[in-house]
RNA sequence: GCGAGCGUGCUGAAAUUGGUAAACAGACAGGACUUAAAAUCCUGCGGGUGGUAACACCCUUGUGGGUUCAAGUCCCACCGCUCGCACCA
């Protein structure tokens, strides 16, 4: 293209550098809090610090720029903070590997990921960054650990860990790998290590029933949430043991089949089995079955009998066998169940694994197992109920156990305290310390934080805290007595589950959070992360803010009020075609004649197309944001990121894509550095005097207004960007006075400024504009601005399109009979054969035949 | 196995409360400009029938049924895909 004299051309690199320098120089960004001004927080989650950012970042931090910006052109006060999950294993995994310290790696990651967010142009208030690796976030956090610690909701147990015995370290069960430790290859076992843990099990309630009030939550997640806690309602039934002073309790939803019991099945980590400790038979078994890390549904159904019989609880002549099993588990109800093989799947493959006798309870229904519930079928072989219906005898089952005492109802739930005990060296010191005589105590106040050792060898196998040959031997302030700081460290979902308050007050030194802050600020407007974190982060973040107001806190219940979940960002991905089949990087493939291969080292190999994928470094399909923002501009990302899938479907990444993504800012730019304009926010122009196509496009202009603020605010960026490239796409075409013109174009940089606020801000400039677009306050669409007061109706016949008639808004439906009376072309539709007419104003006329 | 969601052109998708199916893009094809290419601009782009043509008509939202004047949208069944949980007593 032969550039025209006054054209410029665009210079994404110049331009955007440029305006981040300005926004920065002029704190357009930064948030104070201001009672008199309405505030909205926007956060998306904070990042690990690998090393680099990736297309789910560039996603996900834009969706949140376009948002935090909206709402801030809507004169919000808008927090929009950024910080970094910064501890966790990949920083000692690498330090390991390159010979390096985990706070340097990190720390160098954090510097260059600053670096690549910079370079997207998010409004974020980086005087607010927080780093959870840093003293001056986990000074607080163990604070936190304390206040949680002296209110009971923080405990110590002993539990069984996955523990790979190469390592000398635990396991988190997404680091086993069948049954093999990720990184030594070794068989993991079970081990019994004492633990701490926090009592999210004592807000399983309450978790569950606010799910309700969460409006501005997909359905999708509070329903996994809601499986998640898993509240089963039953009840609980004490089983006397024949012979010795014990009694088992087990938890039951069924309780009408108590007759149908046949066993005792009790997980071999239930306490009952340390009386079979010393066999070596049972020792054997038990080993066998804590061996089976997953435990799979496909595990054969094994069984140990312990020697001993229980009683049945509403009658002391029938007689239980108490059988160990590998299919109970310790984690749900009371690790005990009866076994009703007659009307359990799992109970009846263990009886005929076993050799177990049983009966139905219910009146012909004979073959076994039957598991529906019917309310109405018929109890037998069932003593008093017998002859009732399963309903009657549900009722008089539990009556009578809790007229006997010998049990009562219970609600039971899936979900399980939170382990947060890791045998790591980077994560938050615990500060807890055990004197000589065993006493265990927290660490003053005054003393946190309780930091962690730099000099430390991560060469050695086990924890390098547990390791150091100074750090944990402490004297006991209090009690002058020799005592071992504990050596585990923090789960770094710990971490996270509470930086959105530090946020509110990032530099406050006395205390985790201002309160006075976090009431204006909090709970946070909109949230926005990947669906992943549907449960763990959201669940326990859910459960510190009603932990830390136990603790007296002042936080809401609810940390979150809108939740967005984006999908993942995919891409083709490629393959050879051996037998072993080597993932190809979608640039190295070639087409010829319909058909793919990839060049290795002069030599054609052919390739075959796969589906696409989320992009990973397994599958090598990953493209680097950082080079596209080099190549194309941050705006250029920027919009692609938006214009096609909506955010919370997955993203097909294309370079066809960005490149036209590229050309139509480009398009835009060079049409209004060659057609000048001058920047306003004021129509002054009688509509009167405008002409027709001109008024059209100025009802169309309104419309635009009103639909892309209402599509931003719904997310649907996708429309949003449509209706303004349909804005353009008429503006650049149609030839239309300088007022209108001037007028229209103003809008649509101050409306598409929020996606390329770069891109908008120099075209504003140009256009003579001194503020910055980012303080003008957002477009307001005339709603009396139908000039054009014309309609369009659709002509039906029997539901079918027939024709359209373009009429005066709200025309009666006879006024419009008439004119179709007359028209030549239409008159034809009306005839003695009509039997109806539907008319819906301003929309459609059918007539049914 | 249980639970949830989704199936619309070659592709990403759009379609307020049921009311013009395919907006806005990408890919592709043809044309203009050019020695040529790139860039740019213009045109076409679900399928079919008839017509030289403007145009007219028919079919089309995974499959089959139903409700309705009217169904991509609501209901039932089936097929396919995706996600979550998975011995939860």
């Amino acid at each position: 293209m032969v550039l025209g004299s006054d054209m410029t051309e665009y210079n994404p690199k110049k331009i955007e550098k440029k305006w981040q320098r300005i926004w920065e120089k002029n704190k357009s960004f930064e948030s104070k809090s201001d009672k008199e001004k309405k505030k909205f927080y926007v956060l998306e989650m904070f990042p690990y610090p690998s090393g680099n950012i990736h297309m789910g970042h560039l996603r996900n931090y834009t969706i949140g720029d376009v948002i935090a910006r909206f709402y801030k052109t809507n004169k919000y006060n808008v927090l929009h903070p950024m910080g970094w999950d910064s501890f966790g294993m990949p920083a000692e995994n690498a330090a390991i590997e390159n010979k390096t310290n985990p706070k340097l790696w990190t720390e160098e990651n954090i510097k260059n990921m600053r670096a690549q967010l910079q370079s997207i142009g998010l409004s974020i208030d980086w005087n607010r960054e927080i780093s959870t690796c840093s003293k001056e976030y986990y000074k607080h956090q163990q604070k936190i650990f304390i206040d949680l610690y002296k209110k009971n909701l923080i405990y110590k147990k002993d539990s069984y860990v996955n523990w790979d015995p190469v390592d000398n370290t635990v396991l988190a069960n997404e680091q086993v790998i069948d049954g093999k430790g990720w990184r030594s290859g070794a068989i993991v076992e079970k081990r019994k290590l004492s633990q701490w843990f926090l009592k999210i099990t004592a807000f399983a309630q309450e978790l569950l029933e606010d799910l309700e009030v969460l409006h501005g939550w997909p359905d999708k997640v509070k329903l996994m949430q809601k499986n998640w806690i898993g509240l089963s309602n039953g009840v609980e039934i004490k089983f006397k043991v024949r012979d010795i002073d014990e009694s088992i309790s087990v938890f039951t939803t069924r309780p009408e089949t108590l007759f149908g019991a046949a066993f005792l099945g009790l997980s071999v980590e239930h306490q009952l089995s340390d009386r079979l400790d010393n066999l070596e038979e049972f020792k054997k078994f038990k080993n066998r079955c804590l061996q089976t890390t997953d435990r799979n549904i496909d595990d054969e159904k094994i069984g140990f009998f312990s020697g001993l019989f229980a009683e049945h609880p509403l009658d002391e002549n029938i007689k239980i066998p108490i059988y160990f099993t590998n299919y109970v588990l310790i984690n749900y109800g009371t690790g005990a169940i009866f076994g009703c093989p007659a009307h359990d799947e799992r109970d009846y493959e263990f009886a005929q694994n076993i050799g177990i006798d049983f009966s139905s309870v219910f009146k012909n229904k004979d073959s076994l197992p039957y598991v529906e519930k019917n309310e109405n079928d018929i109890m037998q072989n069932s003593e008093f109920l017998d002859g009732l219906s399963l309903k009657e005898a549900k009722k008089l089952v539990v009556s009578k156990i809790i007229e006997q005492k010998k049990g009562s109802e219970k609600k039971t739930y899936r979900l399980r305290d939170w382990g947060i005990s890791r045998q790591r060296y980077w994560g938050c010191p615990i500060p807890i310390i055990y004197s000589e005589d065993g006493e265990i105590s927290t660490i003053e106040e005054s003393e946190l934080p309780v930091t962690l050792p730099e000099d430390i060898d991560l060469s050695q196998n086990g924890n390098p805290l547990d390791n150091h040959p100074t750090w944990k031997f402490v004297k006991c302030k209090k009690t002058n007595k020799q005592a071992i700081r504990e050596t585990d460290t923090l789960d770094t979902f710990f971490d996270s589950s509470w930086y959105f308050l530090r946020f509110c007050s990032p530099q406050n030194d006395d205390k985790p959070f201002d309160e006075i802050e976090t009431k204006y600020w909090m709970s946070v407007d909109h949230y926005i992360g990947g669906v992943e974190h549907a449960i763990l982060h959201l669940l326990y973040s859910r459960f510190f803010s009603r932990a830390l107001k136990k603790c007296g806190y002042d936080t809401p219940k609810e940390p979150f009020k809108k939740l967005v979940t984006q999908g993942m960002v995919c891409h083709e991905t490629f393959k050879t075609k051996e037998e072993n089949p080597k993932w190809v990087n979608p640039n190295n493939v070639l087409t010829e004649a319909g058909k793919f291969y990839t060049n290795d080292n002069g030599k054609k190999i052919d390739v075959l197309k796969g589906r696409s994928e989320k992009m990973s470094k397994s599958k090598k399909n990953v493209v680097d944001p950082d080079s596209i923002i080099l190549k194309y501009g941050a705006d250029t990302a920027r919009l692609f990121m938006i214009s096609d899938s909506p955010p919370e479907r997955d993203l097909e990444w294309s370079i066809d894509g960005i490149k036209a993504t590229h050309k139509y800012l480009n398009k835009i730019y060079n049409f209004l550095t060659s057609n000048k304009f001058n920047f306003t926010t004021q129509f002054d122009l009688n509509k009167n005097k405008l002409n027709n196509d001109e008024s059209i496009l100025y009802d169309f202009l309104n419309s635009v207004i009103t639909n892309y603020t209402d599509d931003i605010k719904n997310y649907r960026f996708n429309n949003a960007v449509a209706k303004i490239r349909e804005l353009s796409n008429k503006l650049v075409k149609q030839k239309i006075t300088k007022t209108l013109f001037d007028y229209c174009w103003s809008i649509y940089l101050r409306l598409f400024a929020i996606i390329t606020p770069h891109f908008s801000s120099e075209l504003a400039e140009t256009a003579g504009l001194k503020n910055n677009l980012e303080d003008i306050f957002w477009p307001e669409a005339e709603k009396t601005s139908k000039i054009n007061d014309k309609i369009l109706i659709i002509l039906q016949v029997n539901g079918k399109k027939r024709g359209s008639l373009t009429v005066e808004k709200e025309m009666s439906k006879d006024d419009i009979l008439k004119i179709l009376s007359n028209s030549e072309k239409y008159s034809g539709i009306i005839d003695n054969e009509i039997k109806k007419i539907i008319y819906v104003p301003n929309k459609i006329v059918n007539f049914v035949k």
